[in-house]
DNA sequence: ATGAAAGCGCTAACAA
DNA sequence: TTGTTAGCGCTTTCAT
């Protein structure tokens, strides 16, 4: 068994208090000092935090629940996350719930017997019921990508109708107007608010939307595959796609590549995350980028102002909405272009 | 505050170690189990694992340190591994620690204060110091990716040695002789491995390897991209690459785009890992593939069934080596080949 | 500054 | 089958 403070205490002759005082900072005599911390090297101590958190009521652990851990939109924002909230102490558990709303309520009501001092998701069921339970715990929860009616929460939110917006804008400036989308599931509510954003910068143009321009994935490279052959085939004329995640972004790439089409003469493309791939493909992809970095960073101080780490503990709930901006690479060519010079060279 | 089995207790008028027999799976009287049922109904009561977890000196929690959350290879195993350990009623917590050993050691300290049942590590840390505090609890460690000196426990690997030597192989096979490696750290194990199968296929097929062909990078995607111009800038007469992992592949590919090269006219190229990527490059890579599901299965396996879960508790340590493959692309040209018709076709 | 003792919510041994 | 009770390792009053 591992040495308890028991044990310490036994060997210093000391009570078992003033070890507990010793771990949490209070007052110690020197000589006691030095006793208490040759017995932890004997000893091999370390603290139990199980115990500590039955008696403290709070376990320093911060839960987080995510559609799809494999989904670097996901993976980055973790990462920043779990950054910002080890060097304060929190721990965290994640739960990656395969974009199932059973396995979401399940790690939910997991990671509240675990008895986490807090909840961070990314939501995939719509209504919330899956967070119920746990926001009568009164501890805080935080929902990126997506506000909960019914759940007093904060959020922190991309602006991914103005982000789509913006995208297909730019293809409108180049002379497109047959533009496809190849967007997430219909559920989904991030998936709508681009959607959304589509259509209002078809309107803003004057182009009448059809519907065979819009192919509904299901955020997996695989989605981005079949989209761009649906469309493709679809919609001969066809001369630029916006696709609105990572994933079918790669498989909307991979399709281009596999049905030989030329990419941006034949066909223009903006894409969605992941700089690092847009800048490995060729020509360099223009993409919608996200900015992971500054939702992790929210989502975790949002979080420790709530558990009282840091700053002022807000008196209504938080809702921050970030912007996402277009990095331009070469893969949007103007309209038309192609035929009459063949080239291919960049235009931005 | 949250219900106890005392408030149930209270509220049905049994003892508590009926409710806590219920809970366990003990027999308990029809009629008092819907009763403490209609109490669990109506106090909201959820298990309060901390507690619990005091009283039986077990977690159910599983300590998972990786150097990378950001990389592909650990992001997959993850996912795997935490699919199987759920599903016997395992939590994982998840501690990125950047590649960094101090990181890492803090890591494994931070988890076993949290008392989890077991811990699974690739390693950064070559000495294994890092583990030695946990080792001394006696609790199961399975190391993934390299065996560590000193440390008692089991293994799951994967033959890199082999992976480079059949990929080099293979360059040798289609005439190259003038083959770069992009490799890894040279105080990474998997590096080291990777590199060692270089060499041993080199002098097979009677090739001087040259100091110039073989650039150390450091793992990221920036690190193939320098890697790439520096081998070119070096050494004109490379006609072959072959880079060690996902991110330094990627950057590869940047490079080979940035410079204009044409691949595999002008290069030919075998990648790392993340088959998705080498479909959607153009064309596709030749890439070595891990056995991810592999890896993330038997680490698991190994884990519960040394946590007394699932089969036979092994008596002396295992160690399991997996084989890669090499998925085919078009990436690669015999060598020559280019000069003589400066066709791009595809051969393999 | 230090010690004694209660108790966090649960399990398990024992008794009934 | 059910109830009583001790105790897991810690923090935290309250004395001293």
């Amino acid at each position: 068994m591992a040495a308890t403070m028991k044990d310490i205490a036994r060997r210093t002759g000391l009570g078992l208090a003033t070890i507990s005082s010793y771990f949490n900072g209070g007052n110690v005599r020197e000589k006691n000092r030095i006793k208490i911390e040759e017995a932890i090297q004997e000893l091999h101590y370390e603290v139990n935090e199980v115990a500590r958190g039955l008696k403290t009521n709070a376990t320093k652990t911060i839960g987080v629940v995510i559609p799809e851990l494999n989904n670097i939109f996901c993976s980055e924002i973790i990462t920043g996350m779990e950054d910002v909230l080890r060097s304060h102490g929190y721990a965290t558990i994640i739960c990656d719930c395969r974009t199932d709303k059973t396995l979401e309520k399940e790690a939910v009501d997991f990671l509240m017997r675990k008895r986490v001092d807090g909840l961070i998701n990314m939501p995939v069921d719509t209504t919330g019921s899956h967070l119920e339970a746990f926001s009568r715990t009164g501890k805080p929860i935080v929902t990126i990508d997506r506000k909960i009616q019914g759940i007093v929460c904060d959020s922190v939110l991309v602006d991914n109708q103005k982000a789509a917006e913006n995208a297909v804008d730019l293809l409108v400036e180049r002379g497109h107007r047959d533009i496809g989308i190849i967007v997430g599931p219909g559920d989904i509510y991030t998936a709508q608010e681009r959607l959304k954003g589509y259509y209002t910068a078809c309107e803003k143009a004057g182009i009448k939307v059809k519907d065979s321009l819009v192919y509904h994935g299901d955020y997996i490279i695989k989605g981005g595959v079949s989209g761009i052959e649906e469309l493709v085939k679809r919609n001969p004329e066809m001369t630029a796609v916006f696709v609105t995640n990572y994933e079918m972004t790669m498989g909307t790439v991979i399709g281009i590549n596999e049905l030989g089409i030329h990419m941006p003469r034949e066909l223009s493309v903006i894409g969605f995350d992941n700089l690092e791939f847009a800048r490995a493909c060729s020509p360099q992809l223009t993409i919608v980028s996200q900015p992971t970095e500054g939702i992790a960073k929210e989502t975790a101080r949002i979080m420790l102002s709530r558990l009282g780490v840091e700053g002022e503990i807000p008196e209504t709930p938080v809702t921050v909405k970030l912007q996402t901006r277009i990095i331009t690479g070469r893969s949007v060519f103007p309209c038309g272009e192609a035929k009459r010079n063949g080239d291919c060279a960049e235009v931005s």
